[in-house]
DNA sequence: TTGTACGCGTTATCAT
DNA sequence: ATGATAACGCGTACAA
């Protein structure tokens, strides 16, 4: 593999020289700098990543740092990676995704996802020389990205309310995420707005984010619903509660209306397609690496902190209809 | 950031002893290297990956080179790389994940996907000095894993005369990826060998690998239909059929038998749950990976080629019953 | 505009 | 078992 050295030699010139056609191309004499790309054309040459990087202290490489390790194979954070991938891969930085902080690894920047309060100080992130960028709205002091979820059920409520609905359900899991709280908040503002006070039978929550849960709640609930509506915390939920409403005869929408949260795929391949919340998760990904990317390349410490609420998209399917 | 000069002063030793403990830790007196081993406690030293890249040549990063751009939204495409991507941060090598060879990058391995004869002679991969592992049984001469797609098709077509099935539709998509065709040989092998000779309006690839254009096609063959199942070449298609079945007041899987291929999700949210042929694509992204990382960690040149062939397993669920 | 000299952190080689 | 020295390829500071 061809060196700087073995381009300056062909083309006459110090390696000095060569460098700056590569960096900063304008403060070289048009003359030399043909000879130069010429020879490197020629050589092939290749900068030498490590070289440079051992110069310049950088890496070239981010890591991606998931607390759950099961989560590789959910398509929600899978979107999410694609969407951050594709910016990183663009701007030439490698990406690592580990399931911890990985400290002994050097890096040029973290996107870290799914933090709980307590990780972070442990690892002092932010007093941190490196560029930190958060999915969840954890901590004032670091950049982030965050979904609006309280909007998002806020405006599924607000669709079936317009629909003439008035005993609306609200179909949520157990998990300690504070996602989960923010969708119920957005449902009892909606609730709240229209006056309308919100029954505790109203409330479900003893099921998991999965349809097979899902689904075994609704059974039981749906023998005596006294609603015409679901709002549910989940596509998957909302999957699950369209199979027990065919189990047991309930027509969707005609005779129940249910809406989803996510809109990762499940919410058009069910039967019936879904009104749901849409995410734009792989843009969430992109914007996310985007901040990273933005940080990394202006090394300053001017601490205007990036904080995005990215808004979700009430997509109007078949699983809702009037009253 | 401390260096080993400054964990070999603390430790009252030279450099090189530290560089010792770090790679081959018997060369090095017990007693020293307990010294050295407190100091790099101490200090914090972390070894710098770029000064280390530069002397040994290698990069830390692996190409991870997929032709088609919009796939990074597809699910098959995110599960494999999931698979790709465990294994390698596992291994702590960073991952680029890029849409042409960028000969100019320099990378320890590459990993090809979806590639076509003609790209890969022109960029003389096998010739080439780094590792490649492919996606796709293209070159005899270079690693590669594949999916047994005329398996998996002929054991879906197998199942289906099991159940007492004779006329048997392949429903299949216009691509030119060899895989679709695998599928149907898979479909005419199992037909075959039953002395069951296919009529060719059982044949129906008018559509893409889509489920609204399956739903469109299968609208119109199964109006007049003459035939008691269907083997798809994925499970997009076989959930377009469904729907279509449907609409048409068609039972599945009472009065039509459906199969599907791939189990990537949309088997098991689709009514009913699709019977199908499942690859095991986060496996075959492990695999992938981890013949690259072995040819990376073992820098030799003994060809003995590596061809993976990986299985299918027929998924019985709701789709298929007998005739 | 161009070149010289040096440093970045680590490892290999060859001594001791 | 340990150390001195050079080399990896590039960028920066400074000089010309």
């Amino acid at each position: 593999m061809s060196t700087i050295y073995d381009v300056a030699e062909m083309a006459g010139v110090s390696a000095m020289t060569v460098s700056r056609v590569l960096n900063s191309p304008d403060k070289v004499s048009p003359a030399a700098r043909k000879r130069i790309e010429n020879a490197i054309e020629v050589l092939g040459y290749k900068t030498n990543q490590a070289a440079r990087a051992l110069v310049a202290k950088t890496t070239g490489i981010v890591k991606i740092v998931h607390s759950e390790k099961q989560a590789a194979q959910d398509p929600y954070f899978m979107t999410l990676f694609a969407g951050m991938s594709a910016v990183l891969s663009e701007n030439t930085i490698a990406q690592l995704i580990i399931h911890d902080f990985a400290p002994h690894l050097k890096c040029d920047g973290m996107i870290v996802m799914g933090l709980k309060k307590g990780q972070a100080l442990d690892l002092n992130i932010g007093a941190n020389s490196i560029p930190v960028v958060l999915f969840g709205k954890e901590f004032d002091s670091v950049d982030w990205v965050d979904v609006d979820n309280t909007m998002g059920s806020y405006l599924a409520t607000k669709h079936l309310l317009e629909l003439g609905h008035t005993e609306i359900a609200f179909f949520s899991f157990q998990i300690e995420e504070p996602y989960i709280q923010e969708r119920e908040a957005g449902y009892r503002k909606a609730m709240a707005e229209s006056g309308i006070e919100v029954q505790p039978s109203w409330i479900v929550s003893d099921m998991t984010n999965d349809s097979a849960s899902a689904k075994k709640s609704a059974l039981r609930v749906l023998r005596t619903t006294n609603f015409s509506a679901i709002v549910c915390a989940s596509d998957v939920v909302a999957l699950g509660v369209t199979q027990a409403a065919k189990e047991l005869n309930i027509d969707v929408p005609s005779e129940l209306s249910v809406t989803g949260f996510d809109g990762v795929g499940v919410d058009v391949m069910s039967d019936p397609r879904l009104t749901t919340a849409r995410q734009p998760v792989f843009e969430v990904g992109r914007r996310l690496a985007e901040i990273l990317v933005q940080r990394i390349k202006s090394r300053q410490a001017n601490y205007d902190v990036i904080h995005e609420l990215i808004q979700t998209e009430l997509v109007v399917r078949d699983s809702t209809a009037k009253k």
